[in-house]
DNA sequence: CTGTATCCGATTGGATACTG
DNA sequence: CAGTATCCAATCGGATACAG
């Protein structure tokens, strides 16, 4: 019994602890998810919100949570339409561990940019030792 | 000043909070980290730890964990040559929201599937009255 | 063993225009 | 407003072969 197997095998593709990173390896179920979780919100809202997605791929985005059952969808028979969209009881219990997230981001966003930045210099340092080693032939 | 404002507004592209998105934001990233989490290992062993990986990806992965500072590669003058990965102390911190999140799946792994599953009985019974209204015509 | 290079099919995502 | 359809460029990821 290795101490992998306490985590439950996150390498097995078929391992119900692989569902979390199906869902969350996606750029903008994550960021749905987190613009939901104050409210319900309609489309058109959610694409202002969201800086960067286009309709479609935010209604791609809401079908996929849909089909987890974490986002629920409302339509009213009004003119003009009016859908909103909504998280579920199980789509909130999701809103924690995204937060954790946002907040480690915030801790620790100034580190990785440093870290990009150092590793931008070691590169150079390395392409120039490339270039040195080649003129030398 | 909006309770969004409160969470960093995970939603401008240039926010820090997205950070934590563009690095999960990848299926691989996470198993690699929490494969790293119990100790350095070869690269070879996190082909065969990681099960549907190839060499070209998770090389892929590991060099971008290293330009976030998650990762440490250490190379030995040997033959056969040895390369092993480690996480950093940065990376390290990033090990207990990924294992939230692993939680979540294995406490909710069985409401997702079951959420799809009614999903699926409901798409198909859409279909069949999607079948039934064109008939009627 | 640890990568890199190349080819190539599959998938993604944006723009646009159109329906209800 | 909400959503779909279509086209298209770009990226991703796997397989294979090769290099250090």
């Amino acid at each position: 019994m290795t101490s992998r197997d306490e985590y439950g095998n996150v390498f097995l593709a078929d391992c119900p602890a692989r569902l979390a990173v199906e869902i969350i390896a996606d750029k903008w179920a994550v960021v749905v998810i987190y613009g939901l979780s104050d409210g319900p919100l309609r489309h058109g809202d959610l694409v202002t919100l969201i800086g960067g997605i286009s309709k479609k791929v935010l209604t791609q985005t809401l079908r996929r949570l849909q089909q987890y059952g974490l986002v629920s969808r409302q339509a009213y028979a009004e003119a003009p339409p009016r859908v909103e969209y909504a998280l579920t009881d199980l789509g909130r219990t999701l809103v924690e561990p995204i937060a954790m997230l946002t907040r480690w981001s915030e801790a620790n966003g100034g580190a990785i940019l440093d870290a990009q930045d150092q590793q931008a210099a070691h590169d150079e340092q390395a392409a120039q030792a490339d270039r040195d080693e080649l003129a030398a032939t």
